[in-house]
DNA sequence: TCTTGACCTTCCCGTCACGGGAACCTTTAT
DNA sequence: ATAAAGGTTCCCGTGACGGGAAGGTCAAGA
């Protein structure tokens, strides 16, 4: 199979698949013109990875987890471990940004969003103004 | 003020700042000596890139919010644009990491997590099983 | 046979917002 | 005088590719 197949059964654009065959996640052979090869392991290990990326595991998990389900003798914790490293990872990442969205969206409503300069959003990215006096 | 003088009230690394003249953020003096000189006005300046950065808005749109900010004829409308569509995109991933926890946690939950090689998570990640005839 | 066009190859640059570190110079403190 | 602390420029690395150039290969049509 050459590549422009490989790209449409596993849903990674042909740029992406030379770039996992650079940093060793899949081996391909080659042919005598010099075009890849890709056997069958090779395209199912492709959506495997394809499917593990679109689930947000980095490329590094994504080699772990590829050696995990490739090694019959693995333990399930391992490939848990992982997933829920990765979960608390989201985790966090959403409140960071549940805690922007509140304040955006707090800002966006104080401002009139009109004509005028007045603007609360530039106010509160300007800092603490010296008040008058109190 | 020398440039470790304003990382410090600024909260910003002196890496960063430099980066920030670089592209043209802020243009602080030179001294005799090619040290940067910054104003008071600078250090503001500053401050408000932190901010706004710490609000998640691209340097392309803190450039923008600047130059908004120092136009005494801006209309906040245009900020509040701004603003909005960074919300929306705040709120895009937002919505899109849910969807990741969502599935993450279906998986993880699902998973014993034993010394024992199966496991539904690279069950999934390995895609539908050709089933047994159903 | 020639040519078109679609595909393949490698290679290098750009992304985004910096951080790390080298090599070197200036100021400050002892 | 010397050493530490700070400043300077410059270049590389990050993560995971995408864009595009320059060129080789293959199947089909005129």
């Amino acid at each position: 199979m050459k590549i422009g197949d490989v790209a449409e059964a596993s849903g990674l654009s042909a740029k992406t698949i030379r770039y996992y065959e650079d940093i060793g996640l899949v081996r391909p052979l080659r042919g005598e013109n010099g075009y890849r090869d890709f056997a069958g392991a090779d395209v199912h290990k492709l959506r495997f990875l394809a499917r593990a990326r679109s689930l947000g595991f980095s490329i590094n998990d994504c080699r772990i987890l590829l050696s995990l389900y490739e090694d019959r003798s693995r333990a399930s914790a391992d490939v848990k471990a992982l997933a829920e490293a990765h979960l608390r990872r989201v985790d966090r990442k959403i409140a960071e940004l549940e805690g922007l969205r509140g304040t955006l969206r707090h800002l966006v409503m104080q401002c009139h969003g009109d004509e005028r300069p007045e603007c609360p959003i530039l106010d509160d990215l300007a800092g603490p103004k010296a008040g008058h006096g109190g």
